[in-house]
DNA sequence: GTGAAAGCGCTAACAT
DNA sequence: ATGTTAGCGCTTTCAC
């Protein structure tokens, strides 16, 4: 308790100025003059008292709190943050990183089923926000409305005048039923989440069906196992594809934490991989290499992906910039999860 | 711009009284009494304005910021935050999804070399902070002398004062070495990070020590390979390993993450997993039993860990406990990376 | 070149 | 049961 914390009265009094001054040293405002000793006084004296600016009380004054938001999708069935898929790990890592090197501080948060991300945005006073792979519209529409810079990571077509940054994930789903089609396959099924309109599986999924449709090659919904994104899910349809007849000979995940649940449902489905069917995934996170087999996959870029998000973002906070559209490339990745089949 | 926030004395006036009357009303303060007819008027104000607390003024006016900082180690090269170790994303999923349920959001950030952890915490007002695995001695001293509630998260010995949360590491790396021993191998070398005098790192290498000697087991510094808890120098070692003639039969690696490189490693090398050398990890991820081989491992709790993290932080900025340290149990899941030596 | 003072949106004594 | 009002720590306009 105790101990009352320094603040800026207690500087400018220390320094013998007023607290206008101490502000205006702090904050460096290249439209204030103000004598060198003056400056020199002052930042003694805080380095002296020890004083750390309090920015709740900046933010309340001057309508900026330096706070980003990142919204991170919800799992189904709990509402927890979906850190399981690494992915998301890797893109907070890296868009705190550039965040922070700007001086924004990271604000995480889920959304409760009474209280939309808006609402927390407005009461944390967010300077701005970043969406990944989420698509509550009307939340958008009210961000848009009250006007806080957003960037949309992973989304399509929500709103073109926003701001957004995506990989080419039709190109993905392309690359990677295509690569397929020319190691023989040619009943190639995909594995993916839910699929939302404007999602990114759906993307892919295009890519896999213009992949399809460009070889002639069948096009039916029979092969398309829509679930979760989720290792849960591809263990479970691994297990099912195992035992069932119909199986196509290779199947392309929408994503590699799939291809490795899925993989490891077909194995104990008692089939092997890449011989008896063959996995083609999408991320290339690091332990993709490492699975056994080593998985061939479609490659993103998601450093790339956080640290754009955050430039945006930060861009249309200080108004330098905005409504950006930018699509980052992919390319394929190839290593063992995959059988060259001879067709006879 | 445009369009002003709608703040508590525009509710005020909308419901015909003041600011105070409103400000008790949201606050639920149940020592004090309002009408419900005032209630009810007031509510109404609010839906139909759709008014939202600014939270930042009210941790100016009460105090209290409802913001819990959750510090993770960093990187040793980047100052990235270290999210590659899922451990690290499930435990937020988990913190963040206590907190929420709570009241309180997450502040993530990592620390500048020219700004501690303490002036964040200073800066954005946080009512309590959750350092996870690292040691900064004087960070920690400046936290509590500052007197923000603090828990320490997988670190031994920092302060007994201060609340904390581990596993019982000491009894995991025994665990895991009588696992080998019982299993008939006699060299064991031990992979883990950086040992720092209190980390988690040195108290599984304690274990191992302890069930070596225990067994009469020769205990040489040679076993011994400290780098950093990672993918990378995990492979790194492997490869080390691979191509040494002087190595030990079986290797605890302090971390799945490190066996995973590890094993990988050892692959390229040549060597085959658990035939001609047996690995154990410690954490038992999600992906643990989906490794080829599937992973022997440690078990720990990281959600339990990350509730109860959350749940002695908020007791003790509620006042409502302080200074608890719980140790949570570990257990071994064997699976199939360790082979069983027959002794001649 | 520097300072006085009016807020920013809220809380909490203290009145009534 | 409700209102008045003085801050909380900072920024910013306008004076000087």
């Amino acid at each position: 308790m105790a101990k009352k914390r320094i603040n800026m009265k207690d500087i400018a009094k220390e320094a013998g100025v007023s607290t206008a001054t101490v502000s205006y040293i702090i904050n460096k405002r290249s439209d204030q003059v103000i004598a060198p000793q003056t400056i020199k006084k002052v930042e003694e004296a805080i380095k002296r008292l020890g004083y750390v600016p309090n920015l709740g009380a900046r933010a309340l004054a001057s309508k900026h709190s330096r706070l980003l938001g990142l919204l991170i999708p919800q799992t189904e069935k709990e509402t927890k943050l979906m850190f399981s898929n690494s992915f998301y790990g890797s893109f907070l890592s890296s868009f705190e990183y550039e965040a922070r090197k700007k001086g924004y501080n990271i604000l995480i948060s889920g959304t409760d089923v009474d209280e939309s991300y808006v609402d927390v945005a407005r009461k944390r006073s967010l300077d701005g926000i970043v969406i990944v792979g989420v698509e509550i519209e009307s939340d958008i529409k009210d961000l848009k409305q009250i006007g806080i810079p957003t960037v949309l990571v992973d989304s399509y077509g929500m709103d073109k005048e926003l701001s957004s940054v995506t990989i080419d994930d039709e190109n993905g789903g392309f690359l990677a039923t295509e690569y397929l089609i020319g190691m023989g396959h040619r009943t190639i099924g995909l594995a993916t989440g839910f699929l939302t309109k404007e999602g990114v599986n759906t993307e892919r999924l295009k890519g896999y069906e213009k992949a399809l449709t460009g070889h002639g090659l069948p096009c039916v919904g029979q092969y398309v196992y829509s679930g979760t994104i989720s290792y849960e899910y591809g263990l479970e349809l691994g297990l099912q594809l195992a035992a069932s007849s119909e199986r196509p000979s290779a199947i392309f995940a929408t994503a590699d934490i799939l291809a490795f649940g899925l993989i490891k449902g077909l194995k104990r489905g008692g089939l092997k991989v890449p011989e008896d069917i063959s996995v083609v995934g999408f991320d290339d996170g690091f332990l993709a290499g490492n699975m056994e087999p080593a998985l061939t996959t479609v490659r993103q870029d998601v450093d790339g992906k956080a640290r754009i998000a955050a430039q945006l973002v930060i861009d249309e906070i200080e108004e330098k910039e905005n409504g950006s559209n930018i699509v980052l490339p992919v390319s394929l990745v190839e290593r063992e999860s995959v059988r060259k089949l001879v067709l006879h």
